[in-house]
DNA sequence: CGTTATCTTGACCACATTCAACTTGAGTGG
DNA sequence: CCACTCAAGTTGAATGTGGTCAAGATAACG
């Protein structure tokens, strides 16, 4: 097949960070054009992965850190006897491999939903890059608090919320990260399997099959497959905030809405 | 006693780094004598909390890193619908204050245990003091990721294990940090109350209540109020890890405790 | 086209919650 | 010092949410 010009062999010149789709969602958004030249340079070619395919495995070593270009992840902790928990989902331009652990060995598994893409950028200790690129810093470490402050927000969902509220957390967050990325909000291609999902919010595959159904008997969404079409995304919020109906929800203030966690 | 010395006054001279006895514990542990005396310098005196004060909430604005000094406190974050779930028990030396989120804003409340004392690190942006302390940032990035590490751990835990393996795991994890602490790891003084453990591993009241109970039954620990005692810290972690147990755990009625274990 | 993985639906039941009563200890004031 | 109150914790019985088991439907794939 393909003799003589296989499509294993990266072509550089085309997947230069300036003529990259995810741009503005990269790491790299925050740099001049001058410096984006220089992250161009660290910036190894692009590895590929098929669906199923790990970028890496608890326990390894950490060299590099990842920006995934296209496709979808999910990245999942083990227990000493085999029990695996979903920790995330991540799409185009999140960083991934940040979770590393004292001994600088990875504490996540990270695999592939679908055929996916990412960009590595090797280093050999942390404030390497940063010291070569001091506005990454910045950018990073809001990454960072962003995947704690959703960690936080994932032990609030597991710990205290009914199956009916984690799933419609569940369909809000990736509504509201895949509209972040210029993709629609309402119509939705979800790459996970329903295990994949029943996995990350603490439930049986069961029960999200039914609650699935159940919220299209509702109408608030339909679900065929793996197309999520959403229609009332006010009473998923609303399912979501334990509200009795949608109607008289703006009656009572919401006072610190501002302060809102991530969804 | 001592009525002439106001003990809420602070003696700088006596609260210095040089002779804190958390020193080793102290993000602080890494910075030679010369360093250790700047960094003296720009920590303000010793604030003191009494048990349920909070040191900041969430959507206070972020101007500080803590180390707890002395004492012990939870942090909790909160649903619109006043759900609260605490992310976190935390004793002295720990660094409290690192899940800031996008807008510089605390994503959760800090509240003392009990009485408590935490060190002052004010800063501007985050990268001032990691240019002031280059060695620090190693060491505080090293903590960030043990606080993913961690709290990646509770989502396992609350996702997927039954009620005896989370207060397991609560036992042991408190048992070590105590110990890494220069404490007893077999002789605990619980310094949250029933009601905590129980929001912190997703369960109710009771039920922790029952286990611990259980657990004294099975001769693994002794509970008096708020001390508790290890007596077979091995029997935890095959209960943590779901292995048949060496201790014939039928001895004690419960038949069905044998067999509710996930295959 | 058959085989397999994924998903859905139904019936049953167990674990943990809820509700309720009671015990114990800490703190307060007479 | 005791009586009182209130918070914290324990224990029992009933209820229910969500898990498990099993079977069937649908889509994906070689």
């Amino acid at each position: 097949m393909s003799a003589n010009k296989p499509i294993t062999v990266p072509n550089k010149a085309a997947n230069t960070c300036k003529v990259c789709h995810a741009r503005e969602l990269c790491l790299s958004s925050c740099l001049n054009e001058d410096e984006l030249n220089r992250f161009d340079d660290i910036i190894g070619d692009r590895a590929s992965l098929n669906r199923g395919e790990c970028l890496f495995m608890a326990g390894n070593k950490i060299k590099s850190l990842f920006i995934l270009h296209s496709g979808s992840v999910k990245t999942y902790v083990e227990s000493a006897d085999g029990d695996m928990q979903i920790t995330g989902f991540h799409f185009s331009g999140d960083i991934i491999g940040i979770h590393g652990i004292e001994n600088s060995m990875h504490g996540d598994t990270v695999e592939a939903l679908e055929t996916s893409s990412v960009c590595e950028l090797r280093f050999t200790s942390l404030d390497e890059i940063t010291t070569v690129f001091p506005k990454l810093q910045d950018q990073l470490m809001q990454y960072i608090f962003r995947e704690m402050c959703h960690e936080q927000t994932m032990m609030l969902v597991l710990g205290k919320m009914s199956a009916d509220r984690r799933l419609a957390h569940f369909i809000l967050d990736i509504s509201a990260r895949l509209s972040e990325h210029g993709l629609s909000a309402t119509n939705i291609n979800l790459t996970m399997t329903r295990h994949d999902i029943a996995n990350y919010l603490g439930l049986a595959v069961e029960t999200v099959s039914r609650l699935l159904t159940r919220f299209q008997k509702m109408g608030i969404i339909t679900v065929q497959r793996r197309l999520l079409t959403i229609f009332d995304i006010d009473a998923l919020q609303d399912i979501y905030d334990q509200n009795e109906s949608h109607i008289p929800k703006a009656s009572i203030g919401k006072l610190n809405a501002a302060n809102h966690m991530r969804l």
